[in-house]
Order: structure tokens, then C-alpha cells, then sequence
DNA sequence: GGCAGAGTGTGACTGCGGTCACCGACTCGC
DNA sequence: GCGAGTCGGTGACCGCAGTCACACTCTGCC
């Protein structure tokens, strides 16, 4: 671990409403509700911050409510009982985490970690429970939430059981590549530890598989950064038929 | 395929009504409706019949609607393009498939096929969707089998990513075992393609972890049916930690 | 009875991925 | 500048799973 982990302490009242307000207009799950219906649901979410590296729940934790993501991000993992993990989706602010459990009565079905400075609400699962029974359209809107996530997974089920180490980090290092590029430039900053968990695989294994691609020309790695060299030829392997 | 697949004659209008009465009393996802209500669904549905090996639809389709399964039972796999393939999972009437795609404008995202000799309801995506916003108490109930599946994708994911095949043989087995006896005791004609569907992998490694099965004395073939021998060291052998 | 076809058993080979061990490079704090 | 801790690179090794090839056993059918 790079950081240690913990809650801060939170923003001032002030910037905090500010925060909140904009943090429920942007999400998706909210999109659907008119200014008044978003600051009605907005006051009910209480605030928590997470450094990176603390965890905002467990697999298995009976579910407080739903997470809102203010700013910052997070990663939803599973592990092995051997310590192997598996990075099952990563998401951005402003984003929802856990809309899940809302409804089918069971605990939380992975672990989710900051991997930024975040900010998150959680909104109370009765108090959410109660407000998409009076706001019929929101529950629709969470199936549409809930339906991509289940595609991501089922792409993932193939890619593990057909792919390779080598196809999945071409796949991760682009997509990498895209979203930061957006938020900040040319920036990678990955360790291969972080990349192994992405896989599901182990620290040497996406050492080599990177060493092959630089042999090869793909990727550079200066001052410890990944740069993408031959981006065709990075998309080329991405692509390949398994 | 040991079956031909095709699309056979449907019964008789008056037994029909009856089973799609039924079908959808017991359908988990209407459970929250009151007959009457239920009726005016029903009434919505077109009914198809299926025989094993027949497909319903195919990845990627556009999404026609709801499937309501009134008889039978169907498997949801994807298909690797060099032809291998995994279950994801395995639903047996009374049940619902392709709940997903109703509500995030995508198309299907997996293909399913009937192993059984099956009788399938389709409601359309435009008359569903229109039900659901009279009835808000449906899409959380959608919400809720949505749930439920995603959970199971992220257990796959895990075992997929964490196990072995011979630990998942041995899950499959128990599973098999349990499920099948409910329906008709002490019969599982699974075949070893079949097996190796469902686990990701192919034929000729489920026929050699089986020889280890039955070398251990945890299982014996007789007639071609697998039979459980030491459930316990099945169970031991299912549930050790990766 | 004999043939066809589906289903099964198994040996030989290969390569990938996971494990272990160890060292070198970089960073940060004192 | 030094030491501790993290991160990265690499060699050796091993086992599992996937591939190919082929022979055997059922079953049903003509």
C-alpha cells in the first residue's frame, strides 16, 4: 500500500452545500428530478471523506445506503482469501456505488476502495427506498445504472475466461490512457501492483507481459511512467480474436 | 448439439390461457401485482415454443422485450468467436430473462437457448416499459432480480478468476446434484461438452478432472450418468479457499 | 449384424501464468 | 548521506489447462 488510509476532516458548512448540490445535479441517477426534488434528496445524504486507501465498505457489510460520489474515485474489488484481487469496475465522480443492495436485502457485494481523495454521501437506504416510491421515474433510472454495470461484468467474464494476461493489460493500459488523458494529460501513474489487481493476476506477471511490450515497441516507460508508443499496434493486440 | 433446434406448434388456445395465467402468477417478477393486473399482462404476451438446442436470441440482437418462462429451461452463455463458451447462468420456468436491456437501450447481452423443451412469453420492451410507469412497484421488483443476477455474475468472476476447473467441476456437480434431484432424483445427464460449457473450458479437461474425481472415490460414472459418491469431500474440495 | 455418430478416455506436448527468491533502483525522512 | 520502505526486473521452476490425435464404447438405425 502507497497510502494509508482514514477519514478526514470534511469541508466547511458552506463549500459543503455548494458541493452537495452540484454533486446531485451531476449524477446520473438524478438526472431525472427537477432542481427542488435533487436538494430534497441532496439534504437527507450525510458527507464522508476517505483518503486514498480507505475503504468505504466491505463485501458482506449489511448495506448502510447508497454512496454518491461528490469527488474523487474509487475501486470495486473482490479478494482471494489468499490476498489475490480482482478490480471489478472503477468509477469517477460524480458517479453512485452500491445501488445494488438497495433492493434485494442482501449485504454489499464487493469491497470498495478511494483510490483518490474522495468525497462521498451516503444517502440512508430507507430514506432512498421511500423517496423512489413517491418518484416512480428514479428506479427506472437505477435499472439503467445497474444494466450497464451488469454488461461491464459479463464483458469481463469473457475476457478473464477467453483472454489473456497480455490481451487484458493492452485492453486496461488504453483504456487507462483515455480517461486520464481527460483529466490529466499523459499521466499514468500505475503501479504494477495496481495493474496486476486490475487483471486479477500478480505483480510479475504484468512485469513481464510490460517488458514484452517495450521489447516489442508498444509502450516506453520513462522515469517510471508508462507512455504508449504504437497505439495501433496496442489496439491491434486489445482486439485480437481469442 | 445432440439436439435439433427449431421453433415447434404451440398448444391448444385453451390450455394455453391457462398455463400464461399461471406462468405469470408465478413468475417472481409479478408477484407484487394482483391478479387482475397480472391478467392484463398476460394478456400482452405472445407465446413461442422452443425445443433444446433452439435459441431465443443472440447477443447483440435489439432487444425485442421481455422473456417470460412458462415451461422448461434455458442457458445464457457467451460464446468466445474460436467457439468456446461459458454459462453464465441457468433459469428454469417459472422465471423471467433479459430483464437488463429493457431499460438501458442496449441490445442483448448474451445469448440464450433452450435446453429443455421450453414455452417462453414475449412481452414487448414498449408495453412492459408503459406497464411499469403504472405500476412503480414492478421495476423495484425488476430491481431486485437484477440484483440477484449481477450477484451471481460477480460470484462467477470470482471463481473464475480465483479458482480452478477442478474446483468448479465440483461446484457444478453439487449444484447439479441438488437441483436435479429436486426435479427428477439421482439423474444428471450432463455431458462432458455440456460441463465444459458451463465451466469455460473444454471437453477433455472435465474428462480428465472427472477420472481424478472418480480415482478419489468422490464420484462414479455408471451408465454414462455421473453419481455423487463422497458428497463430503466434494463439498471440501467446492469450498477450499483459493 | 454392421454402420454411423455421438460421447468418452487418454497420451504427448506446449505455453502461460503463478510462485519463490533475490537484487537493484528510486523515494522519502531524518 | 544514510537507511528503511516501496517498487520494479528477472531467472528458475512447476503445474494446470488447452491442443492434437486417436482409439474405444455406447446407442440407435437400416
Amino acid at each position: 500500500m502507497r497510502y494509508i488510509g482514514g477519514q478526514l476532516p470534511l469541508p466547511s458548512a458552506a463549500t459543503l452545500l455548494a458541493i452537495r448540490r452540484e454533486t446531485f445535479t451531476k449524477t446520473p441517477l438524478f438526472w431525472t428530478l427537477d432542481p427542488a426534488e435533487r436538494d430534497q434528496l441532496a439534504a437527507l445524504a450525510t458527507p464522508h471523506q476517505f483518503s486514498p486507501g480507505a475503504t468505504l465498505f466491505y463485501e458482506g457489510d449489511p448495506c448502510a445506503g447508497l454512496w454518491v460520489l461528490g469527488s474523487g474515485a474509487v475501486k470495486i474489488t473482490k479478494m482471494s482469501p489468499s490476498g489475490r484481487e480482482i478490480m471489478l469496475a472503477r468509477e469517477r465522480a460524480p458517479s453512485s456505488i452500491a445501488e445494488v443492495p438497495l433492493f434485494d436485502d442482501g449485504g454489499y457485494p464487493a469491497n470498495v476502495t478511494a483510490i483518490e481523495e474522495t468525497l462521498a454521501f451516503l444517502l440512508h437506504k430507507h430514506d432512498f427506498r421511500r423517496f423512489c416510491e413517491q418518484h416512480p421515474r428514479v428506479p427506472l433510472k437505477v435499472l439503467a445504472v445497474v444494466g450497464k454495470r451488469l454488461r461491464t461484468l459479463v464483458q469481463l467474464i469473457e475476457t478473464v475466461t477467453f483472454g489473456s494476461v497480455r490481451q487484458r493489460l493492452a485492453r486496461v493500459l488504453l483504456e487507462a490512457a483515455k480517461t486520464d488523458a481527460a483529466a490529466a494529460p499523459a499521466e499514468m501513474p500505475l503501479t504494477h501492483e495496481e495493474l496486476a489487481a486490475r487483471l486479477g493476476t500478480v505483480r510479475e506477471v504484468v512485469s513481464r507481459n510490460l517488458a514484452r511490450f517495450q521489447a516489442e515497441g508498444m509502450v516506453k516507460v520513462v522515469k517510471r511512467q508508462i507512455v504508449i508508443a504504437d497505439i495501433d499496434a496496442l489496439r491491434a493486440e486489445a482486439d485480437t480474436e481469442f
